[in-house]
DNA sequence: TTCAAACTGTCACCAGAGTTACAGTTGTCG
DNA sequence: CGACAACTGTAACTCTGGTGACAGTTTGAA
């Protein structure tokens, strides 16, 4: 069982794009020191502001993500799936976690405490180098998701969005959403009643097909240019 | 002239966030290594998807920095000062650079390449640590934008906008933006009409103070009211 | 199998932001 | 010092998207 984890963990930080260009050496001992977590539904992987400091790789199952706006307000960021990092090293870069996740399916995570990173630098010191890659990653997904926001009006921006979130996925099969319109709608800043109108029309034409709770993209390119248009 | 740049950015890299718990010889040796570039109103510092890998720091001066949205269209994202950094080793971390930035006064900028920061690992491998550190604040920073944009009405928007300008703005002198409504309201998604009323209303009661192409700030508790009610 | 919870589809109403346009002011560069 | 460009203030009109509400459907747990 544990043997099988190891295994899968092993496989996931080594497709994952901000390790594949590192030693299978480093990805060993990044699982060697790491503990691995398994959540149950509804459980926090980990809270905003929670000063815990270490990484969080999602080995299996998914989690949503939330951050903080002015007044108490929480918005959902995004579903973040095997492969994704969640917070880092907090104590040397400078401030506690920035999102809140939440699991939304049995899962299992790879914690990695900053005092195993430390460990771990010692033979690796390229292992800073990682995670400057992939916090580079996380900045380029907040600031596109901010760009969009901003300058897309609602339907372009729920055609965006789809893109982006099918890009995130990271599973590469089947681009299906999990996710209600409730929640797109959050994600986007609209209400679920704009949300709904679009994804009708989108569904008219022929670019996507919704169901109960999720969403199959069928027209990617389609899609594209409703984004840009 | 030279040794008076060099000390300068001495100082500045000293006193930002992202290295000031780093020892004295790291950024020394950054000085060394960097090459100190002098730009002029309306040149670009660099460019989105610029190859050119390599870290940025703003010594002196000032920039406006723009995203792309789907569509061709550039969004503003805001204006950075001494101290702020921009892109960095984009070879091991994944990507193009994020954001173009634009020159708004004549500025000195520190250029590290790629090549040197390679040459500093090798006698102080924690500096892709501090990459990291100013890489989380940098997300940080898109993520509470994105946040705010979707989950707060136009006015909140405004207030809160203002608050985040004068926290960046870095220098802990005056709270005055140089930013025209115009701008603003790009930079927020609004138009400027939009902006422009809710400005009046926050001078009316005695926030803020408007003048030709700048914004002074008076009373930030009343601000962050605003933002979070 | 049944029931409650969660989700989608749809409606009428309306506040508020976008649009377009113009006048008046401030700064800047020649 | 004069002309031009950039910026602010304001108004009328339009229309998108938010609000609140309700019915019908799917899901999953009791």
């Amino acid at each position: 069982m544990r043997q099988a984890q190891q295994k899968l963990a092993l496989e996931v930080l080594g497709a994952s794009g901000w390790l594949k260009d590192y030693p299978a050496a480093l990805i060993q001992q990044l699982v060697k020191e790491g503990r691995l977590v398994r959540l149950n539904v509804g459980e926090w992987a980990q809270a905003e502001g929670d000063d815990r400091s270490g990484l969080f790789v999602v080995i299996d199952g998914s989690l949503h993500s939330f951050c903080a706006a002015p007044g108490g307000r929480a918005v959902m960021i995004g579903v973040v799936g095997a492969g994704a990092v969640l917070g880092h090293a907090t104590r040397y870069s400078g401030g506690p976690r920035l999102v809140t996740a939440v699991c939304v399916e049995p899962s299992l995570l790879l914690e990695v405490s900053e005092a195993s990173l430390e460990r771990i630098a010692v033979h690796f010191p390229e292992v800073w180098r990682a995670i400057a890659g992939f916090a580079y990653d996380n900045t380029r997904r907040a600031l596109q998701m901010a760009a969009e926001v901003i300058s897309l009006k609602p339907r372009q921006r729920i055609a965006a969005r789809l893109l982006a979130a099918i890009d995130g996925g990271g599973l590469g099969g089947t681009p299906t959403l999990r996710v209600s319109q409730e929640l797109l709608g959050e994600m986007l800043g609209l209400t679920r009643k704009t949300v709904n109108s679009h994804l009708c029309s989108f569904e008219d034409i022929g670019l996507i097909r919704s169901g109960y709770g999720h969403i199959t993209i069928l027209n990617e390119e389609g899609l594209r240019n409703i984004a840009n248009s």
